[in-house]
DNA sequence: TATGAATGAGTCTTCATTCAT
DNA sequence: GATGAATGAAGACTCATTCAT
């Protein structure tokens, strides 16, 4: 790992936190775990964060900002597309691929759920996801979207699979009439 | 506490461990903090479970079990309409505006998804939803409504308020048409 | 270490902390040194206490109980004999021979100095002191003979010796004519 | 602080560190605190002193030259004065006022009761007090006033207040008989 | 020379778990 | 069977000290 390179340093260690984030939960990551995984020093996790606490929020947050990044990629496609239910649907049958999304997705739901302070973070995705979808359907059409896209998402966590796309297009068709 | 009713005794602890799982999540019970919720001394805490994992596991199978029961009402209820939506979003209200479900379906969801073993357990409602659902729509939007139920709870759960029954009802219909 | 008998594992626990306090000041004494001392397990020691902070100034109380037991000792011999300034100077040499006495009198100057939840107990004795000359001699009289008394701790804890009856009869006598 | 002058780069060292030592007890200084009070980055306090212990001990020292000055002026004063109680008085009141020196004196007395290699110099200001005294008085006198400093220092350290110049006269007339 | 990144020893503290009573 | 004392493993965190730059 980097040495005399803190800026990169920090990262490895908010990287591999986040990691373990997504593989044991938020509440089960310690600073051991987290500089074994990042391959430094027990000292470094200590030494850029203020507390474990700050090292696991910075970690969810570069959970919610990879989303974020994902979700761009979603919001360029249905701009390009027009806003088509199609096109909606593959891109959200690739996220749910991902299951590294997925998990961050779950991380971010369970810790704003018992910690206020993260309550936002965890909400972010959504806000985005709506403030999208708005520009295409209306608002209560993107509300629903957004909490269809939350209940897949748990339920690919729980099941470990992923639904088919067609059953995808059942599912967000009925919100996709145009504005 | 019930000095001498093992019975009762092991049933309040159980009862008290759920109620923290609920306020602090499933990761922050203690023994400690089990005990003193239950009023009982710490070495009951431990005599009746062979480990703190164990006492979790019973606390979420207690919330899973009262989801169950809240279930069941719906099941009548839905048995006694012949299936109709307006009753669904009814008990659905309802169903929200407990905030111990709430918490409960999230600390489910949260236990499951880090944790294999207490997949199934976290599975469990959706499943009966499901089942429930079925015997008036098909499979797909037994599925989808179950997706939507998961979706809005964990929204309540991130936002602290629950929405119109109104806006229950546009999420609902779509998937209520008749078999 | 008398097992299962809290009392008195707790008192052995207060006793090593206190003899520590003595040896190496207020400041150093650490949960390991003091288990150590105690011939208990590391855990013991953080059992009946409920931080560091907390078993020093239980410590710091023990020592200031013992001066209060000697103090005691001195107002019974001035008692017994009205209040002769020799008794007080053969007390008051004693006293000082007893090195435990000056250094548990010097560990509550320190503590106190910088520690204002800790001042009250280490006035006690002075105040103590005063309380009891004051059967004596006037007001004044007695807070000089307390101050005296103090700067010749001091001085002992420093050098190391005691200084003579004699002098210290010099010291005593202009404060101590009869009321 | 003056980044190429390496002589006032390590006064500054000092000096935070002795008004760090004043303010929360010799014991509880660290290089991290001391390089932000002297406004120098962390390394230039490594920089000069071979270990947290040698710049503590240069800060005591600093502290007793202060004392050293303070009482060249009650030197001085006793000197034009011919040794007059009243002057004696006068400087004591003014130097209890000064809670800087009361400060020191009580760091320099609890350093020294707990660490051998810093009795000399917390013994320093008595002797040099008693060396003064000595002009005018007996010796034993002379360290009978010294001791009655140090417990008055002591006792103002403690209460947080100064005594009257009427109680300090009380005090010092006994010892002040001319030689 | 000056700096602050790096490290790991050591601290306080919590707590699951065991087990004597 | 019930209790809470006992223990030690493990965790968060601090900081003196070293040393690359």
């Amino acid at each position: 790992m980097a040495k005399r390179d803190p800026q990169a340093r920090r990262a490895a260690i908010v990287k591999a936190a986040a990691d373990l984030v997504i593989e044991v939960g938020p509440e089960r990551i310690t600073h051991r775990l987290v500089a074994e995984r990042a391959g430094v020093p027990l000292g470094s996790t200590t030494q850029y964060f203020t507390s474990l606490d700050d090292l696991r929020t910075q970690a969810l947050q570069l959970l919610a900002k990879e989303i974020d990044d994902d979700l761009d990629a979603v919001r360029r496609s249905l701009v390009a597309s027009g806003g088509s239910p199609a096109l909606l649907v593959d891109r959200l049958h690739e996220y749910l691929h991902n299951s590294r999304n997925v998990a961050a997705d779950v991380s971010l739901m369970s810790a704003g759920a018992f910690d206020s302070d993260l309550r936002e973070l965890s909400l972010r995705w959504q806000n985005n996801f709506v403030e999208i979808l708005n520009e295409y359907v209306g608002h209560d059409s993107a509300l629903a979207l957004a909490m269809l896209a939350d209940g897949v998402v748990v339920h690919t966590a729980l099941h470990g699979t992923v639904v088919s796309k067609d059953f995808l297009h059942t599912l967000v068709a009925p919100f996709m009439a145009q504005k």
